[in-house]
RNA sequence: GCGAUUGUAGCUCAGUUGGUUAGAGCGCCGGUUUGUGGUACCGGAGGUCGAGGGUUCGAACCCCUUCAAUCGCCCCA
């Protein structure tokens, strides 16, 4: 090739926008989050259900109303093959309703489910929004009782705890009544709402047609004034739905859990019924929902099942990793052993080493490349808690290297359960004539005869 | 889908009014020093200034288009 002539440039494809490569300290804490909720979804005897994730695209257009913007602009939607319609999930209780049906789950019901994964929306992304964003998620299907809201809510308020995130987190809770209840507000609102139409933002003007309840919690000022006065869901609700929500926040006073009414708080997709909430924080912007759900009664038969009760929430993985990285409550485990080769010819014996200490259940990076000169300043850069260094200086004759332990940790006996397995380590590896110990702050040296056969 | 801000080395950022071969710190690689070691010093690699087009004798800088991130609207977890 000629200097004249350049290579063909290969463009490196971008990723698509609104994915992310988690990574490092980011990649712990949601890490942090799926195994806490996993652990305690067991405590809570929530059965694990992997799912599809893409199905007919007829799945989530029918149970979540073809005029949600989630249906109606926001699904990855495509044609197979076949010519089918598939869309790739939006969320998860659509599935999890279909599966039930599909499946024969009446025979567990009630039935109590979680999974998580990943989940997609054609968004705009935001800090906290993405396209391809992920979610935990528990429901319970085929339970009419207000008991089954509780005990969600109950998890949820735990969960948020258990990851230390709680602080800053408001459960707002709010009823939707029952389906005639429901009906009854819906028409007062739009009957309201119609009458102050053109002093409304031009935002809740299209709200008033497609999704009046949404009208409520406009954050437009200019809405502001007539949402105050608007009719409020308690005078429409029937007795029995007075009845049920009254009974879940009798329980989770009992239980102990914090709430605030939130009578503006309304979901946005067609099949919620009765209770309806979202924990918000403060501190994640305009994402402030850090877990949301609820009463689900109409959905499983406008995917054409038998009328079932149902309840579940769906928390963003993402959001929920931010706020427990912003609390400090995750690092990337401190390493326990660095072993660094400090002669060229004692490269494989430190790889040896390396791999049998990992056996015994110790993590170990083995620093056997590169300057030999500054393999212990690079060891010392990974913040382990011993250092372990063979070199081959001043060796008598017949020696093979020698080893030395140095401590970083102040913790004494964290350096000393080290020390056993390290020996019994070294027994397997090395000859090796005296036993010895690891005390803080003080270096041992340690000489080597010959590697083990 | 709408509005605003931003985009320069692997990372964090300088870059004057449009003017030589685009810089620093950290990180990476190598060397010297130190020698029970984490320091200091020296050197090196690494950039089509997000991409494409335009204006100009000359563009990281001005204009247009586009891509992406961030913030808000919308929506939602």
């Amino acid at each position: 090739m000629s200097k004249s002539e350049k290579p063909a440039r290969i463009e490196t494809p971008q990723a698509i926008r609104g994915t992310q490569d988690i990574f490092g300290a980011d990649a712990e804490a949601f890490a942090r989050v799926v195994e806490s909720f996993e652990r305690i979804r067991r405590l809570y005897r929530f059965r694990r259900v992997e799912m599809p994730v893409f199905e007919k695209t007829t799945v989530f257009s029918r149970s979540l109303g073809e005029t949600t913007d989630v249906v109606s602009k926001e699904m990855y939607s495509f044609e197979d093959r076949g010519g089918e319609s598939l869309t790739l999930r939006p969320e998860f209780t659509a599935g999890l309703a279909r599966a039930y049906i599909t499946n024969g789950w009446q025979q567990y019901a009630p039935v109590k489910l979680a999974t998580h994964g990943p989940l997609f929306r054609y968004e705009r992304p935001q800090k906290g929004r993405y396209r391809q964003f992920h979610q935990i998620d528990a429901e319970v299907i085929g339970a009419a009782e207000p008991t089954a809201d509780v005990e969600l809510l109950v998890m949820a308020d735990q969960l948020l705890k258990e990851l230390g995130i709680a602080d800053g987190v408001t459960l707002q809770l709010n009823t939707l009544g029952d389906g005639e209840s429901r009906e009854a507000w819906r028409a007062a609102l739009i009957e309201y709402f119609r009458e102050h139409k053109a002093s409304l933002s031009e935002d809740s003007q299209d709200r008033l047609e497609r999704n009046p309840l949404r009208i409520l919690d406009s954050k437009d000022p200019r809405d502001k004034p007539f949402t105050v006065d608007a009719p409020k869901i308690d005078d429409y609700l029937s007795s029995e739905a007075q009845d049920f929500f009254a009974k879940v926040t009798g329980d989770l006073d009992a239980a102990g859990v914090a709430w605030v009414r939130a009578p503006a708080l309304v979901r946005g997709l067609d099949y919620y019924r009765h209770t309806a909430f979202e924990f918000v924080t403060d501190r994640l912007g305009a994402q402030g929902t850090v877990l949301g759900g609820g009463r689900y009664d109409g959905l499983m038969e406008s995917l054409g099942g038998a009328p079932t009760p149902a309840v579940g929430w769906a928390a963003g993985i993402e959001r929920l990793a931010m706020l427990v990285a912003d609390a400090g409550q995750v690092k990337e485990s401190r390493l326990n052993v660095a072993v660094v080769s400090e002669a060229a010819g004692l490269d494989q014996s430190a790889c040896a080493l390396g791999f049998g200490l990992r056996r015994k259940g110790v993590s170990v990076d083995v620093i056997a490349s590169g300057g030999v000169k500054k393999r212990f300043a690079k060891a010392v850069k990974l913040n382990p808690q011993l250092i372990l260094v063979l070199d081959d200086r001043g060796l008598s004759a017949g020696a093979f290297a020698n080893l030395r332990v140095k401590s970083l940790t102040s913790n004494q006996s964290v350096a000393t359960d080290l020390a056993d397995d390290i020996l019994q380590t070294l027994e397997q590896k090395f000859y090796v004539d005296d036993s010895f110990t690891i005390e803080h702050g003080r270096e041992l040296q340690l000489r080597i005869d010959s590697p083990a056969q």
